[in-house]
DNA sequence: CCGTAATATTCCTTGACAGGTATATTCTCT
DNA sequence: AGAGAATATACCTGTCAAGGAATATTACGG
């Protein structure tokens, strides 16, 4: 989870994952279309595919990258727990603040 | 999408939004649940705040800090356009592969 | 208004990381 | 085997962000 955040955390490589949604690539051609030299390119890469978040297959001299669905679905599975909180939490907060509110004057109460 | 994604990778505050997802907290507690000093838990929350992932309630001095739902419905649709394609560019991806590789013996044969 | 609690901000230092360039590696074709 | 693609790696350099410590700020009670 915090690798595959970590690794698309980095424009360039958040942009080649973007590129690998439509279809695998070749190195080269990624290079070409994000305007990066080929060396750059294999680093991110290197560190998308330590991260799980791409593959690799040989073809020739080439390398064709493409994306795996692991992270993305731990991703998912991950917001879920979110999806269900996040909402009920806003609606207490109130109740929250009034607690931490109550408890603060308790507390100075105590200490007369 | 990227703001979220580069605030979410640093590891401390990944730490800090999974405690907000249970309960919004003060500033303080973070710091104590989770061992750093009260600066850096000022420090992240900033950062998570400008990301729009948190935000605060005044409560006397203390300040309550809270998540956001909008960034995670945002990385929720993002995760979206990925569940669609990713398993069917798996599907693809011997195609890709043929393809590819038959351009290569194309290009070969007309370099004769 | 003063003291104190809670938090934010500033300044400094250090480590990680991304880009640039050169070079190594791997594969293919002849 | 040799040449040339396509890609990976190594090394260097500069930048930025995170932690540490001190200090500023804000809000409250007396």
């Amino acid at each position: 989870m915090q690798n595959t955040l970590s690794a698309l955390a980095e424009p360039n490589r958040l942009q080649i994952i973007e590129l690998l949604r439509r279809r695998p690539l070749a190195v080269g051609e990624i290079a070409v279309r994000l305007r990066l030299r080929q060396p750059q390119v294999s680093k991110h890469l290197r560190v998308l595919s330590d991260a799980g978040l791409v593959e690799v297959h040989p073809v020739a001299q080439q390398r064709i990258y493409s994306l795996r669905a692991e992270p993305f679905n731990e991703l998912d599975a991950w917001l879920e727990r979110y999806r269900r909180t996040v909402d009920e939490r806003f609606d207490r907060l109130d109740d929250i603040l009034r607690e931490q509110k109550e408890k603060g004057e308790k507390d100075h109460g105590h200490s007369k």
